[in-house]
DNA sequence: GTCTATAATTTGATAGAC
DNA sequence: GTCTATCAAATTATAGAC
């Protein structure tokens, strides 16, 4: 539970996480995470025994580092507008500006041969985010917890399928139509 | 360019769409196809020489199948609300009943990574939908094409979002809270 | 913690017989 | 059009030295 951010761990972690998001759970080797921290593949394995040890580390620290990120959706001195504003302008930065697809989003897409270990800690991912989204929306429209949870969902496909549009098209303007309404609503 | 829907191409196409649903571009090798098929690797090779090519051609047939499927946008005798509604459910059927991704979504997410001619079979897909939805938003909402263009943007968006959802976190529930406004503005 | 070495399997792809 | 046979390379993973 270092916080030491040059350690191994960590650079293979990060490594791991920028070969996944350019095409998944299948489109990196332990080779190739050794070669990119500058060590052989054999010591990669000494820190993550398993292919699926390494992915569901990812995911667990991506999921980790984005519940740190967020604000707490109840604290009264925050605006749920600005709440929403920064959760929405926070993804396009990751989209459109990086032009990277999210772990989470591109992780989904290969479920059906993931480790189990992998798909739990997606599971756990998806879920924060609707939790989180879903009291920002409590607050934002006085609406009951159900009510939210559908805008939750709503919102939240929104902003994946918006990925899916910009890279499958190569056309960054996408995010920002398939965006409008929100904006629109909630403030830009 | 044979209509025969059990020759070995069609068998071949038939099998790389089943495994590419499941996890993208590297979800599967010659070998599975062949197994799959009844035959050996050096037979797919013959029909496909290359990975992208099988591929590739995986794509242009379920573009083309989806432009079979889907009526004439601009036929007055057919009412826009029900253009609109067969594409969600047709999307739906795939997604929740059938449990499984569509091959755009899956290979968008491997785009980084995906041969060329694949890329431009994907990007030819999405242009096709975008296109169509836009010409029945012209006539739904009575509005330019540009507007239009922004709704079939949404829309789409919120489509492949939802299927995220859905296989993210194995909740089927989430593809309806994630359509549920557009299903009540333009009907059930 | 990192290394060398290697096992056991799988990969995309080709040559050539039938 | 399908086969056998094969290649060169890459894959995940392990054993054991330092």
């Amino acid at each position: 539970m270092t916080a030491d951010k040059n350690d191994t761990k960590t650079k293979i972690l990060d490594a791991a996480e920028g070969f996944i998001v350019q095409g998944g759970y299948n489109a990196f080797s332990f080779r190739d995470i050794a070669e990119a921290v500058g060590i052989k593949s054999a010591s990669v394995h000494y820190h993550y025994p398993t292919k699926g040890d390494l992915v569901a580390a990812v995911m667990a620290r991506y999921t980790e580092l984005f519940a740190q990120l967020l604000p707490n959706p109840n604290d009264e001195s925050l605006d749920p507008k600005t709440l929403l504003n920064g959760f929405i302008n926070g993804f396009k930065t990751k989209i459109v500006d990086q032009r990277n697809m999210s772990i989470c989003t591109v992780l989904a897409a290969d479920r059906r041969l993931l480790p189990e270990e992998v798909c739990n800690e997606l599971s756990v991912f998806y879920q924060q985010k609707l939790i989180w989204l879903s009291k920002v929306f409590v607050r934002l429209n006085q609406t009951d917890e159900d009510t939210a949870f559908v805008s939750a969902s709503q919102l939240l496909a929104c902003l994946h399928g918006a990925s899916i549009l910009v890279q499958g098209t190569n056309q960054p303007v996408l995010f920002d139509h398939a965006l409008s309404d929100w904006r629109e609503c909630y403030g830009k």
